[in-house]
DNA sequence: GCCTGTCAATACCAGCCCGTATGGTGCATC
DNA sequence: GATGCACCATACGGGCTGGTATTGACAGGC
């Protein structure tokens, strides 16, 4: 019966995927430049001396957690559509599911945002590339031609980022339920060809 | 001879809205966070000690520039729109201008990466209302209902900033001109209703 | 029981920035 | 040509951060 306190106060010592998971929410709460070595110390009860014996610097820090959201959203995003075969409604799933589950997304729109930092640079370069290239060969078995469909996956991905950064950054639209659910609609059936 | 070299290397001295033009400058080269107080006076070949007799603070900087940008821009984007009177005429113009002028959009991008800051967030709120509004109005003289004007104007501003996003942070698409010029008319024919 | 490896606390320096205080230029004006 | 104003230099304190170095707690293997 020494020190049960620390036992439950801090949940036993740290690894450094702990603190990578640690600096993931950070940038989703307040942006990458947030993320300060003392800050996340603070954060998680500890000090310095801590982080710099996992990583050795601060730009290690982000790789790894870059990496690691890098797995993770690949995981998320697709894995819930290939169980959906038909391609429009596939691409149906998609919008639905991108419109009504923001949360995934802030990591990527907090990303976007700090693209100017090179060890951000490649690695959103990537999934949108992988995004994109998803989004076009939907839309291609949906039906449109090569050229078309390549285009529409580009318009349509703008849209998404867009859309993203004025909904979650400037929060200005603030359309209500049915509003909502109106606008998502049109831009379906804009969009997904029939 | 005492110092001829300061009259000829300082273009004489500075006004607030100097260091106003200064800073968006730095806004668009580099983004808000670049816009310090001892770099801006270095880059302008002075000392802070100006600065300070100038603005009483960095965050009175920011609302001058912002202030000040806000009014170029007015003028800038909806300046060369109105001698188009047919609505959807119109609309193509407008995409082809922000398709092939980048430059005027890249404060607006950059502005849109620190939303989070409380300076920037009423004015990009009421510049990009604004630009929906008259969005949304084109769509509904083209003939759409009011409705689907509103959604419509959404979408499309939603791809715009999505658009810059990617092609001005990301460089990804990185679209050669033909290309380019094909995925701009994709874009027209989607958007603008027949 | 000791020793080694793991994790963390503390102390410290350098760099950068904001803001203040104060003194020092040039230039018009009377 | 002395005065006053607009503009700028210099020097300083404080805050926050990245990174290093050193020491300390605590475990398990032997």
């Amino acid at each position: 019966m020494v020190t049960p306190v620390s036992k439950l106060e801090r949940p036993a010592r740290l690894s450094a995927e702990d603190w990578a998971l640690a600096a993931l929410d950070v940038i989703a709460e307040q942006g990458l430049a947030a993320v300060a070595v003392e800050p996340l110390a603070r954060r998680l009860g500890v000090t310095k001396g801590s982080f710099y014996w996992h990583f050795p610097s601060r730009e290690a820090l982000l790789i790894a957690a870059l990496e690691r959201w890098e797995v993770m959203e690949q995981e998320t995003v697709f894995g819930q559509l290939e169980a959906v075969p038909e391609p429009r409604a596939r691409l149906k799933a998609l919008f639905q599911l991108v419109a009504h589950e923001l949360k995934p997304h802030v990591i990527y729109s907090e990303l976007l945002k700090a693209l100017d930092h090179p060890v951000v640079q490649p690695v959103l370069s990537r999934v949108s590339q992988r995004r994109l290239d998803y989004l076009a060969a939907s839309f291609r078995q949906a039906g449109l031609p090569r050229l078309d469909a390549l285009n529409r996956a580009r318009l349509t991905y703008a849209a998404y980022v867009g859309f993203l950064q004025l909904s979650l950054q400037l929060g200005q639209p603030r359309l209500h339920h049915d509003e909502f659910e109106a606008y998502v609609g049109h831009v379906m059936t804009t969009l997904i060809p029939d």
